[in-house]
DNA sequence: TCTGGGGTCCTAGGACCC
DNA sequence: TCTGGGGTCCTAGGACCC
């Protein structure tokens, strides 16, 4: 582990928000926040009201009367979010971005040509607020735990240096909840043993934790706290899985209502994994209903698969497979379709017919309803695979959503 | 005071294989 | 046929992050 602080958390701040800012001078200093249905990034202004990202419009506009609301320049987000990892990477090629808006960097090796870390930070940040006109965080510190610490400390438009002999006299007096990993649940469960600050985590023992929370989440907080925290700067992480998600309102249950949905999602879903030139093997969907409790399904087929009526049908399936577990639930708020176990090469779905015949019945082995549903669908796998490689399923939207397209084409990084 | 969309990682039980 | 242990894969659910 490294032993000085070369580690760099740089974190755009209000990215969306100030976005707008930038293109519309009439929204400077004013509460405002991109969104309407719901709100996607407030303005500092706005969340001096209490505005924060997620909540509802409504709820919103009670806290903050005269906010701002704007809807979102997409493509600027993405086009200036670049820009600034460019930035980034003039100073060193170890730039892990984790977010469009946020990236770890570790400048060890570039001390001998742009000077000490906090003189980088100080200048990545003049640069950005220069070059690309956006305020940005920056946490300076020997892990990359304290470094995404700092930044947040800093905001807004800060800087931080945590210096390697005084991490626990930063780190000690921070309420817990500013650590990577826990949220209201863990928080909830520390707070019921007195534990509120990481210095109250960094005294309880190890064994402790893992029992209150469990041996992962224990153990990595543990480390944590006592400064252990082995990660290193990685250039870049490929996805693991591609989902898309529609929330309904309060919809009853209907098979058109279904199909529709899922055929638009499973299209959003395979157009994105053939871009990526990328096709998974376990397909599986998400059912929410009406008190908010959500089910999943899932199947792991036999090949992967990137079409969008292959995705679609199995998808539908799945979904009436975890309709008929709950045969009580008649409302559902949200359907979703996600793929994963991914891997590469779309031409592999070619395979699959051939893979499928070699699939075995083993009766006796699961709950029916559930058997005969994947049956159903491995059945219209085969089935329909020829026709899938004439062309795709034009699948048109009918419904108006409070989120644009182009904002969930962002969420890809 | 129940709100969007796209992700990651962990847990736990069961099936299956050696 | 019973016995045992270890490893991997699959499925479902949950917590968390941006």
């Amino acid at each position: 582990m490294a032993d000085a602080a070369t580690i760099l958390h740089a974190d755009l701040d209000a990215f969306y928000a100030s976005v707008e800012q930038l293109l519309d001078p009439s929204l400077r200093g004013i509460p405002m926040a991109v969104g309407g249905g719901v709100v996607l990034a407030a303005s500092y202004e706005a969340k001096a009201f209490g505005v924060r990202g997620g909540m509802p419009g409504r709820q919103a506009r009670q806290l903050c009367p005269n906010l701002r609301f704007v809807s979102g320049h997409f493509k600027e987000y993405v086009r200036l979010g670049d820009e600034v990892m460019t930035i980034l990477e003039s100073y060193t090629p170890a730039v892990e971005r984790i977010s469009i808006d946020e990236a770890f960097l570790d400048v060890a090796g570039s001390v001998h040509l742009f000077g000490a870390p906090a003189e980088i930070a100080a200048d990545i940040r003049r640069r950005v607020r220069e070059e690309v006109g956006l305020p940005i965080s920056v946490g300076v510190a020997r892990t990359k735990h304290l470094a995404k610490i700092a930044s947040q400390v800093a905001k807004p438009d800060g800087l931080v240096v945590v210096e390697p002999d005084r991490e626990d006299e930063f780190l000690h007096p921070l309420p817990v909840e500013l650590m990577w990993g826990v949220g209201p649940v863990t928080k909830q469960r520390l707070a019921e043993r007195g534990i509120r600050t990481i210095g109250d985590l960094a005294e309880t023992p190890g064994e402790s934790l893992e029992r209150l929370l469990g041996r992962a989440v224990g153990s990595k907080l543990g480390a944590l706290a006592i400064n252990e925290d082995p990660r290193s700067v990685e250039r870049h992480r490929r996805a693991a899985s591609v989902s898309a998600q529609s929330a309904l309102g309060r919809q009853p249950v209907s098979d058109d209502l279904i199909q529709r949905t899922i055929r638009h999602l499973a299209d959003r879903v395979a157009t994105r994994l053939r871009a990526k030139h990328r096709a998974g093997r376990t397909v599986t969907v998400r059912v929410r209903f009406e008190d908010l409790k959500a089910v999943t399904r899932s199947v792991t087929l036999p090949a992967a698969v990137s079409v969008t009526p292959i995705i679609a049908e199995v998808a539908e399936s799945l979904v009436r497979t975890a309709l008929a577990d709950h045969p009580h639930q008649r409302i559902i708020t949200l359907l979703s379709v996600g793929v994963s176990h991914l891997e590469y090469e779309e031409a592999l779905q070619l395979e699959l017919p051939l893979h499928l015949d070699g699939e075995e019945r083993r009766p006796g082995t699961e709950k029916g309803s559930e058997r005969w549903a994947l049956d159903k669908a491995i059945d219209e796998v085969r089935e329909k695979f020829g026709r899938a490689s004439v062309g795709y399923a034009s699948v048109v939207l009918a419904k108006d959503r409070a989120v644009p397209d182009e904002f969930r084409e962002l969420a890809e990084h």
